[in-house]
DNA sequence: CTCTCTCTTAATTTTCTCTTAATTCTGTCC
DNA sequence: GGACAGAATTAAGAGAAAATTAAGAGAGAG
């Protein structure tokens, strides 16, 4: 799951940027309206959500909104979450009117942060699923996306590294969605070109050690997917 | 634009409507959970956002909201805002993650809480199925070039490999169209002119074994092609 | 600072796909 | 009918992609 976080503070940009990879979150920071422009419209790179703060150098946050909702087309929609010292009635309204999805207010916890990013998450992710909880469930297993815990079967709730945590949410949020292994790799990484890493192999491989064999399968050649389960 | 508000605490409840029905929202308002699930489940009053308050006499809000979803079927969702006391950090988190789409702790502005539900509302409009299938259906034989799977009649789906697939679909694009082994070749590699490869041919046969022997025609000495269905 | 769990790398094995090449089949033309 | 050319069929070896394994590097927790 890829976040694009526009904040000039570095240094909450910074504890940000570690609460979230923390959390399996690949990010990409930038400072500037510019530059997280250029990021939604790349193909490759295209964040699934974005975190703005409003109070930037180079142009008004307001103005970027209906930037970012032009460039990223209705079947990719970015869901953006505003960030914002600004904590006045009017500028909620005006944040929330020009396209913003949620408004957290400075200071925050970044608890919350989190917790309404997976909110984002699951609608934007979601769209083809009745279950809006924090949990997907499909076929035999269910994966917790606050605790990072999965379940196979009726078994024991087993907790999954961060990568693997990753992996299986991608695939269980579009089931019947093939994903390729560089997919996977710009998903789980930044700006990676490291074309020879088979490391989302291995985290594949032990995925299913815990999920069963069948349930991510293999379309050689093409990428990774799970089953849409009836 | 149909409100349901779950509220106990009369006096605000009635802000509220006052306040929406103002904006032009036709407000249902229930003081019990119980009520806001028939209201939820009925086919006509079923309403297109909810406000839900967790603090009511007969059952937890958080008990609630699987509940809703459960009977807002997939193809109505209803998007449910929380407004609470609780402003503790835990309090918000288990209200977003339980299927909650926004969490507004009292005493709130009205502007924001209408600048949230028009977010909401919003984003419930875009929920535009996605899934476009990918699939080219011929006669007998449909395709689906996002998995690269194939069907023949009603039967089993199967996969089919990367050479097979593109072919298959180069020439189910095209239906009608004539494709002769050097064009196939040249679609398929990037060198036009290596003189004697079968490797199409091979790959043909293949295909004819999994769609029927008649479905891909051949041309003597010009090619080979898929015809048109009705 | 040390310990533990996680992540990545890299080598190896396995599995399936692709191509080659030899052979048979089929239609066409003389 | 016979000869020819193009296409179909078949099997086997080469090749590529993925799975597996193990080990060392790295990051977090105490």
């Amino acid at each position: 799951m890829k976040v694009l976080l526009v904040e000039d503070d570095l240094l909450l940009a910074d504890g940000v940027q570690v609460a979230l990879s923390r959390k399996g979150y690949a990010v990409d920071h930038v400072t500037r309206g510019k530059d997280a422009l250029s990021l939604v419209s790349s193909e490759d790179s295209c964040p699934d959500l974005i975190i703005l703060d409003l109070g930037l150098p180079d142009m008004d946050g307001l103005d970027l909104l209906p930037k970012i909702h032009q460039k990223s087309a209705a079947d990719n929609f970015v869901p953006v979450l505003i960030l914002s010292a600004r904590d006045a009635l009017p500028d909620k309204v005006a944040g929330l009117d020009s396209g913003g999805d949620d408004y957290l207010t400075k200071p925050f916890e970044v608890a919350e942060l989190l917790a309404r990013l997976r909110v984002l998450e699951r609608r934007a992710g979601n769209r083809t699923q009745t279950s809006q909880s924090a949990t997907i469930a499909l076929g035999p297993v269910s994966l917790n996306t606050s605790n990072h815990r999965m379940r196979l079967n009726s078994g024991e709730e087993i907790e999954l590294p961060r990568r693997e945590f990753s992996i299986l949410r991608i695939l269980m949020e579009n089931p019947g969605r093939i994903y390729s292994r560089e997919q996977l790799n710009s998903k789980l990484y930044n700006w990676e070109n490291d074309v020879a890493s088979n490391a989302v192999d291995v985290h594949l491989h032990n995925l299913r050690k815990k999920t069963g064999a069948d349930f991510i399968r293999t379309i050689r050649g093409v990428g990774w997917l799970v089953e849409k389960h009836p």
